[in-house]
DNA sequence: CTCATCTACAACCATTCGGTTGTATGTTAG
DNA sequence: CTAACATACAACCGAATGGTTGTAGATGAG
């Protein structure tokens, strides 16, 4: 099931990991097939550093793992994650549409705001 | 159809606005029904203009819109916003599933990276 | 073994972020 | 008109981001 907590924390790393168009192309790359970092370095313009970087948020947000594949790292994506973040969009959605309030609070667990309503 | 661009800085800003689980409040109660500025600030243990800047982000993000009432601005969600969200999010997934590789790059556009592969 | 490759990670830097306070401007109530 | 309220916005601050270079450790090829 790996329902996997779900916490406020880690919904703000989903996100925050997906707010960059590079490490969304990283997504892509790793989803038609496992790369290893350096192959992926290769793509774009910045260092090996950089990108490893970028695969370090995206791999902290859960959206994928790294598999030593001899001297090479592979980096392939977390399925799982991706429905993660549907769940949280189809229930933000949920409310937008004015539907099920109750819901929200249920799913989401209000963050630290102080309900003063 | 409002079809809104969906360049890539533009979807920067929306998961960006998304990564924050004091905005994904905001997006909540204001989903529910319109508030103005101050009566959210009123809900969370920050300033009035720490609260304005986080609906400026959404509004950046084009995830809510102001609409001025007597002295108060009202802030009401988009749905289109969020449509948006999920298309690119659905095209993600896409080519998680490894089906249609092409499409990737038709509908978001390959970011900076040169093709290197 | 030796060397080239791939990775890890620290240190640094400029910019952005999330928050603050303070001031100015509008708007409504009396 | 005046006072109170709602907003706007600039300036500032510490922390996090997104990038860099440099160094060091594994691993595989020859």
């Amino acid at each position: 099931m790996v329902v996997d907590e779900l916490t406020e924390e880690s919904v703000d790393h989903l996100f925050h990991a997906l707010s960059d168009s590079t490490r969304r192309d990283i997504l892509r790359r790793c989803a038609e097939e496992d790369r290893s970092v350096s192959r992926l370095a290769d793509a774009y313009p910045m260092s090996f550093a950089g990108v490893q970087k970028h695969v370090a948020v995206l791999e902290r947000a859960g959206l994928v793992t790294k598999e030593r594949r001899g001297r090479e790292q592979l980096v392939h994506t977390e399925p799982d994650a991706m429905d993660r973040v549907r769940q949280v969009l189809e229930e933000l959605e949920r409310t937008w549409r004015g539907r099920a309030e109750r819901m929200s609070d249920l799913l989401a667990g209000r963050p630290r705001p102080r309900n003063t309503d």
